[in-house]
DNA sequence: ACAATAAATGCACTTCCATTGCATTGGTTA
DNA sequence: TAACCAATGCAATGGAAGTGCATTTATTGT
């Protein structure tokens, strides 16, 4: 069981106080946060830099961009052998209408998708949206 | 064969000849437009009517929005029967990477996702990305 | 330990797109 | 023709992402 830590110096990411409270930040929370959310969690720091630790992070794949269609952009952390590196993130993504959160369902992964002939697919966003579990009341 | 007053009409989208040059400039594009493409188009008209044409059409459901993931939205005309009351749009979208032209594969559905217990789908969002047949040279 | 160096942080500013308020124009109806 | 309402145009706003540069903090070599 690696240290926070040690876990950052193996990606290559110098570990500052900042980093490690972002990073456990984001350990903590089950849902995709913005860069809002980061901000107000920790107001006494500046939102550069909350920007550029994120980026940081996702630049070193310990953590995947999410696009789910609020024109917002939202991150969470990667999953331990989540590869990004080789191809992006192939699990899909779950966008409440209710409660306005969106999770990584990390367990489900994106169906192949056929496209016509003559077209190439590289990469592939999905997101579902409908009510989570929690504001489905089940 | 109506006409395109009668169907503007038939859609309670009154009739200037602003909307009927927008339309028309939709119906000719064989791709997804940016409110900056129209703009283009039409230098004379002011940004704002455009972006009200497009929002207009879009209320009466003559268009539909697509988030293709660039964080610019794109626009595109409805298929005829595509009711966009009923069920959102369930053909899937391609953004070449190459041209960055994003395209309506109307004919290509989007699959049944399965959720997990608790969560009820809504509504789902599929882009592909790649490379489009125009840029595969074949 | 100290100086040199490089990286991280903070502040200010910019850009881009979406959106709105309000005045004006234009078309429809009584 | 007068009254009305919708469409248009202009100006301004807001939100989020991104950048330049100065300052602080950490790392490295001597
Ligand atoms: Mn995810
Ligand atoms: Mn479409
Ligand atoms: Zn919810
Ligand atoms: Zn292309």
């Amino acid at each position: 069981m690696k240290t926070i830590e040690e876990f950052l110096e193996s990606k290559n990411i110098r570990v500052t106080a900042m980093r490690l409270l972002i990073y456990k930040f984001l350990a903590e929370k089950q849902v995709a946060v913005t860069l809002s959310d980061i901000e107000n969690a920790f107001e006494k720091a500046d939102r550069t830099t909350l920007y550029r630790t994120i980026k940081t992070f996702e630049e070193k794949e310990i953590v995947h961009q999410i696009d789910d269609g609020t024109g917002i952009t939202k991150y969470a952390l990667c999953e331990k052998g989540c590869n990004c590196e080789i191809e992006t993130d192939l699990h899909l993504h779950f966008h409440c209408n209710n409660c306005n959160e969106t999770i990584c369902l990390t367990e489900h992964k994106i169906p192949q998708i056929k496209v016509p002939d003559g077209f190439v697919s590289e990469n592939v966003n999905l997101v579902v949206k409908g009510i989570c579990d929690k504001c489905s009341g089940q």
